[in-house]
DNA sequence: GTCTATACCCGGATAGAC
DNA sequence: GTCTATCCGGGTATAGAC
């Protein structure tokens, strides 16, 4: 069922990395308030009070989670924006690393996006580092429509319908269908193929977006 | 904040169907597991142990509101079919019909999505309803391949973005921005740009769909 | 760092009066 | 159909020994 890279299961992690592995799979399947910590401990193969001894609250577990993985997406974009190309190998590059980057983690990071995690009030600091990364995805959609890469689109709905296609992708990465190496380009292409303002520039774009880019 | 529909707040509602209401509001913002009877009591203004004179159980709630939405959404799709046209007018009016249900709908739906509450062993029965419709959505996107109207994507990750498009959909309208009309078409032409082989007859199709479309 | 034991609260659901 | 009262299991978190 699941992928085996590396990174997903051998590897010796440390106890503290398992609570976060097993948590963020629990939260995934059944919620963050439908995983209990007897639930996370079980799964780690601890006593329930051990989590105490590396996190403060189960709602610090959830933070850090949501913490690494905004932090990481956020930094992705911003390196690509600042290697260039415009707009659109930006995005299809961005595109592609998320693929990737779902497929590598240990984490099933569903739950941070999937339930309305971020609308609770103690998830303040989560809800800030969203915005810091929405306001990155939508800043290259808005560049590419007034550089005329892209249609006339809405970069607001433009921006929630990538970010619906993400989420969609950490949803089938996790959930375990194969995935092969020529998904990731086909989301991409999804994606651009309804952005682009001329869409035979695509295959220009998707051979750039390769280009000195370590697989 | 929220929109003021007729049919999403006035209206005098039977004690059942104020609890499929507030019910289906908490289960979106906290989830499933989150809600508590005792806050559906609340919400509505009865004793929490009036909710069982209506329901069998907190599940039996979430049941109904997955049944009423599925069965809905495949009766459009099995509609739409009959209606004709093709495939790309059957989704493009699809698509309509969708973002104008989930605006109309005083239930807030997400958390059947959003969450993975249909994946739990107990919700077999929404799980068979989620296939039925996944089958027909699937069904419209390998004709359009098939009849040559729809560029040569994988249907199944094609449905899988539709998909993750009406979630956002319903997401948005629920989380109250204002939504105006265009917002519909604008969904629709950006499925419909991606998938089309011929970019051009989007303006066409866009027409056709809305022809002897009841508002 | 991990354990056992436990405090204390809140969850779903039922009984039975009105 | 709605109420009050209540059962009991399971929830988070802490205390304190090893």
């Amino acid at each position: 069922m699941a992928v085996a890279t590396s990174s997903r299961t051998s590897k010796h992690w440390s106890t503290r990395d398992r609570i976060l592995i097993e948590a963020s799979r629990l939260f995934a399947t059944r919620g963050f308030a439908g995983t209990s910590t007897r639930d996370i401990a079980l799964a780690v193969g601890v006593r329930q009070p051990t989590l105490y001894a590396h996190f403060a609250s189960k709602q610090s577990i959830a933070e850090e989670l949501i913490r690494r993985d905004l932090i990481d997406g956020a930094e992705a974009l911003t390196r690509f924006r600042s290697d260039g190309g415009g707009p659109a190998i930006e995005l299809y590059r961005y595109l592609l690393w998320e693929v990737a980057y779902d497929r590598s983690t240990p984490f099933d990071l569903r739950a941070i996006y999937q339930t309305d995690l971020l609308e609770l009030p103690e998830f303040s600091e989560g809800r800030k580092l969203l915005r810091r990364f929405d306001s990155l995805l939508q800043s290259v959609i808005s560049r590419g429509v007034s550089e005329g890469d892209f249609d006339e689109v809405d970069p607001l709905l433009a921006c929630r319908v990538v970010n619906a296609i993400i989420l969609e992708t950490i949803r089938a990465s996790a959930s375990g269908s194969p995935g092969d190496d020529a998904e990731a380009d086909e989301i991409a292409d999804f994606v651009l193929r309804s952005l682009l303002a001329r869409r035979s520039r695509l295959t220009a774009i998707r051979t750039a977006a390769h280009r000195e880019w370590p697989h």
